[in-house]
RNA sequence: GCGCAGGUGGCAGAGUGGUCAAUUGCAUCAGACUGUAAAUCUGACGCCCUUCGGGCUACGCAGGUUCAAAUCCUGCCCUGCGCA
């Protein structure tokens, strides 16, 4: 039985001038997205404290959840036989699945350390490679050629990852788009570490995408199957030498099928570690020469301002926790700036987080009352602010759509830049 | 009235001669958070001086012992429990 693999669809609809940005449509089996759009992260396949209905409400075109996670619990076999992600949450609209391969940073290089940001603002470069921590005492994950070995952070329990098992894991929970497993580097691994990293991660790039067609190929299941996408992802660190090496790789790396044909990735994530002010100058290396008729995922960025830069040098695609953790831990975006809601000016506050704000938040609560359900740690808090948190960026990427489409992005991203104090 | 237990920083509650301006939790006041080990984490928290550091006043009240007391002694005041 033979399938023709219908691929993703993705249309760029308009360019800007003088830079990367661009708007478009990409389209998946459970809706179209408009790009740029930010993805709402639902690790464990639950955007934290939202009802698949808020989401909804709020707009969020893409939900995000992890394999790695969803793999330790509940199991993929579980979400395959409730019918994938979307439908195990009640989420009928486009889904993806991270590789895991964040979690080879976060479970190794980053455990124990108290500063585990991938964004580095104080870096100290250093040329010793035990800095990764890649085989240290009491570190969760340890790499290999082969993948990588993991120590479940709840129980202890030893599990292993390969690209392949990756692969078959995000095939069995259906998401619409999913990722080539990675490896994310610390923002301080030397050099000759990073590019020891990207080679390998090259090297799980094209076992990914093998597993990917080769499942495909197996598969009796008809289901929507031949719909899942794979995104490779660029890695190289904050290098302009290995970030175009990276990008020429995984943006041409095809294999070729049994018939004839030829395939490479649907899209590219962009991943790894920056240092603040590096983000734009990584994205334009990256961007100039990544396939421009294929969609760019920025993998994990990321706050309101770092948003505009990424647009401008030509990513179509963002998810980050910001919003929601932040939400969770009292941490508001208004058009002038976060505030930090349970801080005692507050107390008395009777107006909305932000007045000209469509939330549903916004349009029922005030501040003051906010800031009481934080203060006497209610859980209504977390739920409240993560919906106000995602719709502000969600609405502010799809703003920023909508004046690339409008040709007046350069005055919105002039607008806001003026009033957000970041 | 008698017996027993006890009075410590906003609260709870450690400490029971020096290393105590005093453990810890809560509360309070700030800060952090970027492919979620996160409803989490960090810091400050008697007063004064510029940070290091230094000075001052403090463990119910008043005296005393001692080189040294939140800690020992005496008296007083107050609280809880039990007995009359």
């Amino acid at each position: 039985m033979h399938h023709i693999l219908k691929g993703m669809r993705f249309a760029i609809q308009k360019r800007m001038k003088n830079t990367l940005g661009r708007a478009g449509a990409l389209e998946t089996a459970h809706g179209v997205i408009e790009t740029p759009a930010f993805v709402a992260v639902g690790t464990k396949a639950t955007v934290k404290a939202l009802t698949s209905e808020q989401i909804k409400e709020i707009g969020v075109p893409v939900v995000f959840g992890n394999t790695y996670h969803l793999y330790l619990e509940p199991g993929e076999t579980v979400i395959k036989k409730a019918g994938g992600l979307g439908k195990f949450m009640g989420w009928s609209g486009p889904t993806m699945t991270d590789s895991g391969g964040f979690q080879v940073f976060s479970l190794g290089a980053a455990y124990g350390k108290t500063e585990r940001s991938k964004i580095a603002t104080h870096l100290q470069h250093t040329n010793k490679l035990e800095n990764v921590g890649m085989l240290s005492e009491g570190v969760l994950a340890k790499i290999d050629e082969g993948g990588v070995t993991f120590k479940s952070y709840k129980d202890g329990s030893t599990h292993r990852f390969t690209p392949e098992r990756s692969i078959e894991i995000q095939h069995a929970i259906g998401a619409d788009i999913i990722f080539a497993f990675d490896e994310c580097t610390s923002p301080e691994a030397p050099l000759q570490y990073q590019r020891e990293a990207m080679e390998r991660t090259h090297r799980w790039a094209e076992r990914s995408l093998r597993e990917h067609r080769r499942l495909f190929s197996n598969s009796h299941e008809l289901e929507n199957k031949d719909t899942q996408t794979l995104f490779g992802i660029v890695q190289g660190g904050r290098f302009e030498k290995l970030r175009k090496e990276s990008a020429r790789v995984i943006g041409k790396m095809e294999l070729v099928q049994p018939d004839g044909s030829r395939c490479g990735f649907d899209g590219f994530g962009i991943g790894g570690s920056f240092e603040k002010e590096d983000i734009d100058t990584v994205l334009d290396w990256v961007n100039s020469i990544l396939p421009e008729e294929k969609p760019r995922h920025l993998l994990g960025i990321g706050e309101p301002l770092d948003l505009f830069g990424a647009v401008e040098n030509g990513c179509d695609l963002f998810d980050c926790v910001a919003p929601t953790r932040r939400a969770r831990n009292g941490s508001l975006y208004t058009s002038r700036g976060l505030i930090a809601i349970e801080n005692a000016r507050y107390k008395n506050d009777f107006t909305p987080i932000e007045t000209s704000c469509g939330c549903y938040t916004c349009k029922h609560f005030t501040r003051a009352y906010l800031s009481h359900l934080f203060r006497s740690k209610e859980i209504l808090s977390n739920t409240l602010a993560s919906i106000h948190n995602l719709y502000f960026i969600i609405h502010l990427v799809r703003r920023i759509q909508e004046t690339i489409l409008e040709g007046n992005f350069a005055r919105f991203k002039e607008d806001f830049l003026s009033g957000y104090q970041g």
